[in-house]
DNA sequence: TTAGTGATATCC
DNA sequence: GATATCACTAAA
């Protein structure tokens, strides 16, 4: 099968669709130097409005999370503990702040790490996942078998939105450090 | 288990 | 301006 590049309308949906349908894909970066990396995502969250206790927007709308409340298919990139970058794409319709975050992917285990690899740094927040030269999704046709399990690292969400099982992982990754 | 690191939000 | 918080990782 001829691989393709998931184009904007793919993130025009709900991030409980999206974030599954996102694990098996490929991530496309392309650097300064025109250097290509390609990994395939094993593991994502989504991130669900402001009624999720664990979602950035669910404190409401602020200067960092304005770009959740807009379009789709955006990128959502910021710093944690001061040194891991962490990606999230924006998903669903316009005012509904949603996201999926892309937790792990083929050999590097962990949202920091993907990052680090790809090279994705703050430069890309804000900026689209389509259209895009320097980072795109590509889908080859691989079909994953999914498990879903409870998001990581969100304990101080309320329990009902902490032990939902929001977190989606190819069942057949290796986990390797 | 803990240190390291820095942006953000919230309080003064 | 100050401080508490945080979707993490590596080292021990």
């Amino acid at each position: 099968m001829k691989s393709k590049v998931l184009t904007r309308k793919f993130f025009c949906r709900d991030c409980l669709e999206a974030a599954p349908d996102l694990v098996g894909k490929l991530i496309v970066c392309t650097d300064s130097d025109g250097v290509r990396t390609s990994l395939r995502i094993t593991e994502t969250e989504a991130y669900r409005g402001e009624e999720d206790t664990a979602c950035h927007a669910s404190k409401g709308r602020t200067k960092r999370t304005e770009i959740l409340y807009g379009k789709a298919g955006y990128l959502y990139v910021y710093l944690c503990y001061g040194m891991h970058h962490l990606m999230n794409v924006v998903t669903g319709a316009e005012g509904m702040p949603q996201a999926v975050l892309f937790r792990a992917c083929e050999v590097y285990d962990g949202p920091g790490k993907l990052t680090k690899k790809l090279g994705v740094d703050g430069s890309f927040n804000g900026q689209p996942l389509f259209g895009n030269p320097r980072i795109c999704i590509m889908d080859d046709g691989y079909r994953p078998d999914i498990e879903t399990l409870p998001r990581v690292g969100i304990n101080y969400a309320t329990p009902e939105y902490r032990d939902i099982l929001w977190r989606f992982a190819d069942r057949s990754r290796k986990e390797r450090r």
